[in-house]
DNA sequence: TACAATAATTAGTGGCGCCTAATTATTACA
DNA sequence: TGTAATAATTAGGCGCCACTAATTATTGTA
């Protein structure tokens, strides 16, 4: 099918499209990737000539057809692959996306299909990421975050932005989970600093960066 | 850790000195591998600067400990992916090697422990060959085959040599699998046909090349 | 032993996917 | 609008790992 390369340039640019709604450019592929934008021109020329993405210099870069759906296909095996890796295997959250970044290219025609049946056609992944279904259809991501909430009400976590180690380490210190409820009790106009209560806990002190990357249900 | 490529060789060159007690050549490897000879000329150059083999043209390619220990590595991986594969997806014998060739250089540190355990530690693989365990051992592997059997006495299939999708096949045809009995009813001297009967139903007959290729209990 | 067949090796090449450095295009702002 | 900063692109190169073709070593056998 692709190369490695051509896979992972393919969920990058799905994964940029999702989450902003700003165009495409080299330099934001590469940022994403950790790779030089000299590099993202070659491969843009190579997946255009696949006819995979097309550029337009004012319109940034943006998936065709095909190529969506190619990307879909690689990131509901990575998610997949990260519920097995969470479930079955007994990994935990800030473990599993590395070595899900490896099993995803493993293309065989049914594996995706298989693995879903057996993990029970899971709909969100462990860090709240929709897992597109095998028809293409993704389910809903939540988009709402903890810094919307109004002061005095409650909400439950339900995915997480952010999902670098460095958070998600600082989360499981927090005993901050999928499905953690959380009250915000209020914000600090000064800094945008937010005090939350976890699980009805004691108050604690966040930052404002930190409640961004906090997606609620 | 290692390329893809050092990983096939090194997987290679422990499987031909598993196989038979002959000396491992370029072209050996190059024939398992399905490539040229001279890449692998240049294989052996690399691999031995990174001392996980020693070459020498009277004796041959033969893995250092290092080399020997990261080999047992691969293929571990690679059995315990064929278990999971079918066991847990509910693939068939003859649809899981390529895929687990695919899964067997993912490299995370606990990952096979971790596969191992949830498979419940197996000792063979779907092919009856041994899955090295986490310490490097290896179960015994068998070694008589059918045409070892002297005619009128029974065994049971322990394993298969050729793992290629036309003899697994056929075998699925045949009705044979792991743990199938069978009896040898005898030997046509003029080709060293078999006359066999599986799980106590009617004769069949089967070649000479068939018979080395079930390896018996 | 000599010579033909086979094996091993070297030399040179090409694709892929990355890089740096240099150049050109675009954007933002004084 | 002119210019400085930033982005995009081109040119050239590199490492990896294949390949073919040519050459050298090693065999087996007459």
């Amino acid at each position: 099918m692709y190369t490695l390369s051509e896979e992972n340039y393919l969920k990058a640019i799905y994964r940029v499209s999702q989450q902003k709604d700003v165009k495409i450019t080299p330099t934001a592929i590469a940022e994403t990737l950790g790779n030089n934008p000299a590099s993202v021109v070659d491969m843009i020329r190579k997946l255009t000539e696949k006819q995979l993405i097309a550029y337009d210099k004012k319109a940034g870069v943006k998936l065709t057809p095909q190529g969506s759906k190619d990307a879909i296909l690689i990131v509901r095996r990575h998610r997949l692959w990260e519920v097995f890796l969470l479930e079955k295997l007994g990994y935990h959250w800030d473990e599993i996306h590395d070595i899900a970044e490896e099993l995803e290219h493993i293309s065989d025609a049914t594996l995706a299909d298989r693995l879903d049946k057996f993990l029970g056609f899971p709909e969100y992944d462990p860090h709240g990421d929709p897992i597109p279904k095998a028809n293409g259809k993704v389910p809903k991501s939540f988009s709402v975050t903890l810094t919307d909430l109004k002061p005095g009400t409650a909400c439950r976590v339900a995915a997480v932005r952010d999902t670098s180690n460095a958070f998600l380490q600082y989360l499981i210190k927090l005993d901050i989970g999928i499905g953690t409820r959380i009250q915000l009790i209020e914000k600090i106009p000064f800094d945008n600093s937010l005090v939350i209560s976890i699980n009805g806990k004691e108050n604690t002190t966040v930052s404002q960066k930190f409640g961004e990357n906090i997606l609620i249900d």
